[in-house]
DNA sequence: AAGAAAAATTTGTCTGGACAAATCTGCCTC
DNA sequence: GAGGCAGATTTGTCCAGACAAATTTTTCTT
């Protein structure tokens, strides 16, 4: 049993976490580890298994721990440390982040584009095209992204090799078509992972992840639209630079 | 009361969530009213009001609900709508941004960089800055980032009226300064959103929320850093288009 | 009619329990 | 040693209730 000295406003579960993360920052519970179970943190804190969990809750969150049924919560990481940097402004930049890093056939399937990826990709809603999901790993194996390409269906045969090819899935495609990529943005946001993100990169259900859809399009139209999960938290920085012009 | 079909394995709390979902989506509880009462889903779904608040907390992460305390949960949206599209890729641009958006001037003080503040601007740790922060709205009010400057403490005096003035932030810290901003880059991360950019934004703390940090240097050094909170979900997107270059 | 006080409503915090489902551990068997 | 089984451990789901805190509505007073 242990007193936390009790302020007047700020909730109980919240004062727990802060006490969490404190002891997990200055090495108490290292990274790794496991932390004590709920039971002994109620023991610990003198509360119910509601407080605990609500504070456990925030650490999960927080990207600092993993919850897992029967397992345990163990501590994924203290500080903002081990980011992964990606730099790019130019398509060569971002050969160089593919040449980099590996990438892990998930699945391919044909698939029918519901309302939200055909509008996002600009085409019609119930065509048939290939999704290829696949894994962006780190040379030491860490999870980087999570990536779900929509390629058009012609495309099917050569597709399951695109990911093993050397480059980027872009490039192959662009040489099986013989086509050249002409245009290529992106659109980022910052969303609630879905179950089979956060499955992929093993992270909580519902924790920030940021999203990067990528359209790469040659003169006669969209080649290849792709989905980029990426590890939100200190976990993944997006870096850009800013074209200046002198007027 | 009312029954649902009973799936094995999916949590009465998500069944839950999903009808809710589904009827905001077609407008059986319209925007801007309110959801009925815990107490009254409880009854309507016959559980208790745990698994009921279980609910009501997803349909909040996913940005769809507000809940406040003593007034009740409110219809935010119902599809993904309302969509705000940032597109640039220069300088210019961001200016245009700046133009077509109001800023409103929350606070101005002075501040002790913190460690990672102070490691991601490129200061030391311990240094004063000003910290100068304010939220950005669409021409409609609707609140659409927040931002918080760090400026040099040089400019401390004419900190608060950069807001005010035409323009962005960092032209008229510029034009003060009298030099050029020579180097623009940006820091692109999906974060869990902290109390006070929760609260700026309206959106639930721990929220995925969208937090770009642009430096903006000159000759002589950095001239401003921002950090620019983004509603997470649909309702922020950002755009840019990469360059490309033949080889 | 206007303002202040009281009551009702609604969400936030928290307790103590129960059982289910997943995982881990140790023992037994072969 | 390998594999499988039983039990212990741990987190997930869910209930019924209690009081606090914030807001809204009603009532009362002037």
């Amino acid at each position: 049993m242990e007193d936390l000295k009790r302020s007047a406003k700020t909730p109980r579960y919240v004062e727990i976490f802060e006490a969490l993360r404190a002891d997990i920052g200055s090495g108490v519970f290292a990274v790794g580890t496991l932390l004590p179970s709920e039971a002994r943190l109620c023991a610990r804190f003198n509360v119910s298994r509601f407080t605990v969990r609500e504070a456990l809750r925030r650490l999960q969150t927080e990207g600092m721990v993993s919850r897992t049924q029967g397992a345990g919560s163990r501590v994924l990481r203290d500080t903002p440390s081990g980011v992964f940097v990606q730099n790019y402004r130019s398509v060569s930049d971002l050969s160089q982040y593919a040449a980099e890093t590996d990438l892990e056939v998930l699945k391919v399937e044909e698939t029918i584009l519901c309302a939200d990826v055909a509008g996002r990709i600009g085409q019609s809603e119930g065509e048939t095209w290939v999704l290829l999901r696949s894994l962006r790993r780190t040379p030491e194996a860490a999870p980087l992204a999570m990536v779900e390409s929509y390629v058009p269906l012609r495309f099917k045969a050569i597709a399951p090799g695109l990911a093993d090819s050397a480059g980027p899935i872009y490039a192959g495609l662009a040489r099986a078509a013989g086509e050249e990529i002409e245009r290529v943005d992106q659109e980022t946001q910052a969303l609630p992972a879905p179950y089979h993100v956060a499955d992929a990169l093993g992270v909580a259900e519902g924790a920030p992840v940021l999203r990067i859809l990528r359209r790469y399009a040659s003169k006669s139209g969209l080649l290849i639209a792709s989905f980029n999960w990426h590890h939100g938290g200190d976990r993944y920085i997006h870096r850009t630079r800013i074209m200046l012009e002198r007027e």
